[in-house]
DNA sequence: CTAACTACCTGAACGC
DNA sequence: TGCGTTCAGGTAGTTA
């Protein structure tokens, strides 16, 4: 792989001639295992996105790639990996570079610390209602900053924690949620990712499918971007306001304290 | 230790 | 048209 050198690129040149082991998701992190005891992090920020060159949407770099991963033919004849990438080039494209690259020692994310203090897989069994509501009644900040910082779930974020909190019908301001309500809210993002999975993901503009198709539920959102639209439940206005730095709309009337 | 604030980047949309 | 301001899907670093 080639890479620009940059900020929040760690040791990146590392990965060049590894052979990929594994390729995994935890949260918003894609983690692959290389060989020589290493692992391959990467982070797509705000604007990141994968492109094969040459397919079907006919992709090419733009001044915005910052690193590209040229992929070899498996040397083992028994891999699963398949024949027509040979020689293909991934960008990894990037325009405002909050994305991260990162090769480390298997396994040590010290240098990462959302990702060593992640949550459970929102969609997995070990995302336990009882135990997110002990991480929320734990915690003294405001339940949606919360959220944001990966620690009672993974892979939530500013889309997903809006219209979660909208669904359950939770005031992102509260500091102090109820086991029924944490349940509720336990559901709700469940549901809310789940869906937009389902839809291929939320495009607004930046964000695509490594084939360069848009996912389609930017136009099912609810509260994210809608302030001033009619509440779909009970007509009141929605609000935006700032809370932990972040653009946050929800329903005053159906999400008061 | 937690929580709050700032920095990091570029581009699009908006107001004048 | 042009220019300045604000905002954007996220996390890492610093400070209290």
């Amino acid at each position: 792989m080639s890479a620009q050198p940059q900020a929040r690129f760690h040791a990146v040149e590392k990965a060049a001639g590894r052979r990929v082991l594994d390729l995994r998701r935890r949260g918003k992190y894609l983690l692959a295992p290389i060989d020589g005891g290493l692992e391959l992090i990467v982070h797509l920020g705000m604007t990141g996105s994968f492109r094969f060159r040459g397919g079907a949407d006919g992709w090419q770099p733009d001044p915005y790639v910052r690193a590209t991963f040229t992929l070899s033919q498996p040397a083992d004849p028994g891999s699963d990996a398949d024949p027509d990438l040979h020689n293909s080039e991934l960008d990894f494209r990037d325009v405002r570079r909050f994305g991260t690259l990162a090769v480390v020692a298997t396994g040590d994310y010290s240098a990462l610390a959302t990702l060593a203090a992640l949550g459970p897989e929102p969609l997995s069994d070990d995302f336990d209602p009882l135990r997110f509501h002990t991480a929320l009644a734990a915690s003294r900040m405001a339940v949606k900053p919360y959220l944001l910082t990966q620690r009672p779930v993974a892979g939530v974020g500013n889309i997903y924690a809006d219209e979660a909190l909208w669904r359950a019908r939770i005031n992102p301001h509260a500091r102090r949620v109820g086991r029924e309500r944490s349940a509720t809210l336990w559901t709700a993002i469940r549901e809310v990712l789940a869906e937009a999975i389902e839809r291929e993901g939320t495009t607004f503009r930046d964000y695509r499918m490594v084939n360069g198709e848009s996912g389609r539920n930017a136009d099912f959102l609810v509260a994210y971007g809608q302030a001033g639209r009619a509440c779909p439940r009970c007509g009141t206005a929605l609000r935006k306001v700032v809370l932990g730095g972040r653009g946050t709309t929800y329903c005053p009337w159906c999400q008061r304290r």
